[in-house]
DNA sequence: CAAGTCCTATCTAACAGTTGGTAGGACGGG
DNA sequence: CCCGTCCTACCAACTGTTAGATAGGACTTG
């Protein structure tokens, strides 16, 4: 049980961001969670800052393994780019959780220093992919980026919403018209 | 002093609301800001929860009259399409504060119900207004709306993203990059 | 007018619970 | 035996909330 524990600490500390954000989480609760004490976390992480930390870095790490994965499962990049919502929306199907990044970019003001970069980290990793798609699909243009970010942006901002509501359908409804005003290419 | 407190104690509440959320009200600071003590607080609202839906009550009906008064001040709805994430550009102007109620919806699991109320109230009101305008400017749709609800979660996420950057050149290219790709008419 | 009564707005003091964090010991496997 | 892992027990700070007191003004009443 010794990288066991980690792990299940991380695991528990994530889905507790993704849905009470960073403020939210407190080590007697993860502990519960774990099966294991609070004090015993800092066994593993030497402070709640550096367990945020961890948590939003392993996101992001996750987050552009996924990427990744749809770029080189889907081959075409439009296609690809149709599917990124499908990421944000896996969250909202965990019992309508959030973008830990998204809730931490929320809470920005009470961050830690180190947490603040693991969760840029996360918006870089997103807007470099759309970039990337966005230039394969189209074959041209410096303005992918700002493209990019706009994707991000307005996929982030359907989540929220849609979250505030509790409905899928509600997120569908916002992708499928950010397809059709061509925000997202179709 | 009677509705001059109560005055006082709601404006501290959402300029704090908007920087940490609801769960980073408090009503030690609260009082202090105000200059007087927590305990009194309580005699203008009798919880914390009280507290908190009174805030965001004020908040969209401000933000009601505000698009009111946007509308009737332009005229043509095309522009007051484009003069509408102004408004969100206000929060961050203010020392990159941003939306109550955006912040609201990521802590929307936290909430009390009469919270959970007044921040869907808020969205409604967005909604309206821009599904209003869209109409008037395109002198047609049921999908009005829908767009509304797309301009409304776009802008909404713009600003989250362009607070956990603090910059404000951030929201103002994100917005160019909507209006460019054609969610909000040009 | 004076005295008594009430209301409003605030205070001090404390409560119970929760938080992040620390000190020091128990215990099992190599 | 010692080291990795976990524990119990605690602390100080902070939370929402309550109880009870106080000061001052307004109203009523003799």
């Amino acid at each position: 049980m010794s990288e066991n524990a980690r792990e299940a600490i991380l695991e528990a500390a994530r889905r507790t961001a993704q849905a009470h954000g960073y403020g939210g989480l407190n080590f007697r609760d993860i502990g519960a969670e774990v099966g294991i004490k609070a004090a015993s976390i800092y066994h593993h992480f030497p402070s709640k800052a550096d367990l945020g930390a961890a948590v939003a870095k392993r996101y992001w790490e996750n987050a552009a393994e996924a990427l990744e994965a749809l770029s080189t499962a889907i081959g075409d990049p439009t296609k690809a780019l149709q599917a990124y919502p499908g990421l944000f929306r896996r969250s909202l199907e965990e019992d309508n959780r959030m973008c830990l990044c998204s809730f931490m970019a929320a809470e920005y003001d009470d961050l830690p220093d180190p947490v603040k970069t693991e969760v840029q980290a996360f918006a870089d990793v997103n807007v470099a992919w759309l970039a990337r798609m966005l230039a394969a699909a189209s074959g041209s243009g410096s303005e992918c980026e700002t493209k990019a970010r706009a994707i991000f942006a307005a996929v982030a901002g359907a989540q929220l919403i849609a979250r505030s509501r509790a409905s899928l359908d509600l997120f569908d409804t916002l992708i499928v018209s950010f397809r059709e005003s061509g925000l997202i290419p179709a």
